[in-house]
DNA sequence: AATATTAATCGTATATTTGCGATATATATT
DNA sequence: AATATATATCGCAAATATACGATTAATATT
């Protein structure tokens, strides 16, 4: 009898370094215009709860809820349910780290590159 | 006789405003890690010929051209043909354009938010 | 206790992305 | 001229993302 082992469906991405899955999951969490403008909303306004953001944005509450929990997810935002609603904030902390990564990365020290292409 | 117009496939993006369509187009354009890897690879080197990345990274040679045309469309990179090769810069302007809206997206002001939830 | 409100989750349809091998094209080299 | 090299494009399969309505669950209000 012969057993065949189902390959392992390897994620392309595990063989990237973490610096730059760090930096890729971040830019993935800001890369829907809806999320920028949830995030704008809650950084606009502090904090703010869901029922706000659905009121603000051309889309159904399930996918604004599931954009909130993308957001949470990558780590973007912070929520608390409060009685019967839920709120959000801005996690700081991970635009810092970032922003850090970011221009680590991409520095523009050879701004004017003399033998760019 | 009755005509049914096929409702035109709308694209929900549209509904969102010039900046955040801006924000998310770049932020999509290094939301995976291959594409972070490239940038890295043609800021490191300054300029970088096709061959080069392909080199260094674990993806066919047909991917990672599908990937440099991204990056190409949403303007981080430049290229140009130099006899069967073809050459890349990083487009620094798209960069500072890019960290210009973010910032003015999400100001720090109120990193240490008192009433953040 | 019955009803209303808020938001998460489920199921599903559709669209987009990712990745590769094969092929095409254009320039170098022999 | 024939062959080799470099890279873009095509066609396809598989995976992932987006969006919504319906449902669920939990708390408020009457």
């Amino acid at each position: 009898m012969r057993y065949i082992l189902k390959e392992m469906a390897i994620n392309k991405k595990d063989e990237f370094g973490k610096k730059e899955n760090e930096l890729s999951d971040f830019a993935n969490a800001i890369s829907h215009p809806a999320r920028v403008a949830i995030l704008n909303e809650i950084a606009r306004r502090e904090q703010c709860i869901c029922g706000e953001i659905v009121d603000v944005l051309p889309l159904a509450q399930s996918t604004v809820s599931q954009h909130l929990k993308e957001l949470l997810k990558a780590g973007l935002i912070t929520g608390s349910i409060e009685g019967v609603k839920s709120c959000y904030c801005i996690n700081w902390k991970t635009f810092e780290k970032f922003e850090k990564t970011f221009n680590e990365f991409f520095s523009k020290a050879n701004s004017n590159n003399p033998k760019c292409c």
